[in-house]
DNA sequence: TGTACATCAGTGAACGCGCGTTCACTGATGTAC
DNA sequence: TGTACATCAGTGAACGCGCGTTCACTGATGTAC
């Protein structure tokens, strides 16, 4: 039953995209252990050779997300481009592929200190990144565009997942983009 | 052991006071009913007495938090008003007498029917009243506006507490209220 | 190159705990007469 | 107005289940010689 070195990283792969998908659909609380190992082809009783608890996978798992969508960004990287990229019903319809703050916001902001801080750190980055392209005659009104229209695009995905009126959603998916004149 | 009719409402009073603080503040599945019953003064073997189930309680916590809020609103019902009051910090350290959608929101994306159905009601309200007073020029330009400043207002909530860093905090917050012509 | 052995990824059963819910019971309430 | 009785809010113990975690075990891996 024992695998090599690589089929190892293989797994710990397997569990920590697993896990991504999982928890951005469900929440954390939402998945238990043994359905992501199940998810990743494994049996619960693994889950310890590769993770010391289920906190430490959830902190894993955002470090993880970050480091790849900062080395190869899935979205545009201008802060109008990013908004009308990120504005979609299918990224509305997809939260176990799509961002993670509109999928765990609330329930991160009560996380232990080693996961807020990997959150924190990805924060800066994403509002630097913003603030190059954001609209403004100067860096101050520049940083304020790209704050504001980063918390814009994440309450409207947050409200537009609450919604039970597809019409509504899609409304407020719709006036967000245009708001941030990110009209396609 | 038995009470009056009346001490019953006091009692279910109580307890939907008390959910409706902790549930903000810890999440819907941080909190146990026996908390619940605990702070509103009671033990958690007289819960069916009220309520059917935990679930059936969020519900009516929901219900009863915008039955209040749109009887007596507790912040300006004009746009700006309300986002200059909303983006405090103090709002951001009081979730628990706070914003639900902030509080709640994606927790409430994977709710039942009949709650979600609950918050898309209060959603439809909250973006009548603030068309009302947005800026714009034409009814559409208006109700565009009020959509993405209440979008903004709620991402930059949950951003802010979220961040572990309070100057970062802070700044997101005050960025927010700029962003939306609210300053102070 | 072969061989003996230590390692350890993964399995599946089990543990222990916390939770939502149920239930027998209590005694004050409030109705029927 | 009194009195007997049914009701039912609230108590505290218990139930049943699901979860994160632990553990004895297995057998392939890969190292030591």
């Amino acid at each position: 039953m024992a695998r090599s070195r690589e089929q190892k990283a293989e797994s710990r792969r397997a569990i920590v995209d697993s896990a991504a998908k999982l928890f951005r659909e469900k929440g954390i609380d939402g998945v238990t252990v043994a359905e992501i190992m199940e998810a990743a082809g494994l049996t619960h009783g693994g889950f310890p050779r590769h993770f010391a608890s289920k906190q430490e996978l959830v902190t894993e798992v955002l470090a993880d997300l970050f480091e790849s969508s900062n080395r190869e960004p899935m979205l545009p990287t201008d802060v109008r481009g990013f908004a009308r990229a990120y504005l979609r019903p299918e990224h509305r319809d997809a939260p176990g592929a799509g961002c993670v703050f509109a999928a765990l916001g609330p329930e991160m902001s009560r996380a232990p200190a080693p996961t807020r801080r990997v959150l924190t750190e990805q924060m800066r980055r994403q509002i630097e990144q913003f603030t190059a392209s954001a609209p403004g005659d100067d860096p101050h009104q520049k940083r304020v565009a790209a704050i504001g229209s980063w918390a814009a695009m994440i309450g409207a995905m947050l409200l537009a997942r609450v919604s039970d009126s597809e019409e509504l959603s899609d409304e407020i998916l719709q006036a967000t983009r245009a708001f941030l004149g990110a009209e396609s």
